[in-house]
DNA sequence: CTATTATGGTTTAACGTTAAACCAAAAGGA
DNA sequence: TCCTTTTGGTTTAACGTTAAACCATAATAG
């Protein structure tokens, strides 16, 4: 194979990545309870899932994401009653964000949409067939994960 | 496997190709010459392999954006000078987009930063294992293409 | 023909994001 | 201890995008 076509290949590769991406986001994100944003839903889910008490700053990390846009997205997400954010006891620079039960509520909720698309955007295929697909794109987004500099 | 496995195994999926997604995107948009846009190289790119003289608005329904958003790319390109628009001879509403010398040289240019940055993407792996990968994802691309309202 | 509808393109406000400047508080080194 | 550096968080301007209103021109229907 010529460099030429290699060159191709990876960057058809990469270019089915990006459509099926943005596709899948805005499919997502039209079927998020209205003004439930991305952004806000992924927070909910982190908190719900790995345990709430995160400080902004850690949850700007795990989505790796300036702590300028997590302000926002936390200021949001308490105007909206759905996380409370209260001081850090032991250290007064600090936040901790905690779920209200309308967050929660509004998570469940958003997890069942989701699910429901999920179904829709598998169209003909077989849940195996994603299975299959998965392990290398999980190998490739830890490279390119450590390999960002 | 149970519903809920199934739901895992598909979100894990679409997780692994957003994230992919996003990182391989901003190190292309680092690595392009300073001042060009993603969006503003794909401009060129599609004008350069595809042919000119294209209208605006068949430039935004390739890319999937607004017109709104292509007038700005445009307006931007044509202020570097990498694309003359014209106004169409044969209807007076249209316009017409072409490349410019500076505009080819710019693409040529950064059709080089982007071979440069697919080799490092690839890290340890083969040409083989992405080309094993694309065609599921081709099929699936085009199921979301085609399924979206 | 004329009236209506559709199309090409621009403009505006709003959104979510980044980068950078900034402040307060904590941690580390002399 | 005091000084410097690091960390947590907010604010501001800028960017690229969308949605919607808008204008001009073209296409279509009666």
């Amino acid at each position: 194979m010529t460099k030429h076509q290699e060159e191709s290949v990876l960057s058809g590769f990469f270019t089915e990545i990006g459509i099926i991406s943005q596709l899948s986001f805005k499919a997502f994100e039209q079927v998020l309870p209205r003004g439930l944003t991305v952004s806000q839903f992924s927070v909910l889910n982190n908190l719900s899932r790995l345990g709430d008490g995160k400080s902004p700053s850690v949850l700007a990390n795990a989505f790796q994401v300036t702590k300028g846009a997590m302000t926002n997205t936390l200021a949001k997400l308490e105007a909206s009653g759905l996380v409370e954010v209260r001081a850090d006891a032991t250290d007064r620079r600090g936040k901790q964000v905690f779920l209200t039960p309308a967050g929660i509520q509004a998570r469940t909720l958003a997890l069942k949409s989701q699910a429901r698309l999920l179904e829709e955007l598998m169209g003909p295929f077989k849940t195996t067939d994603f299975a299959k697909a998965t392990p290398f794109l999980a190998k490739l987004r830890a490279h390119l994960d450590a390999a960002r500099d």
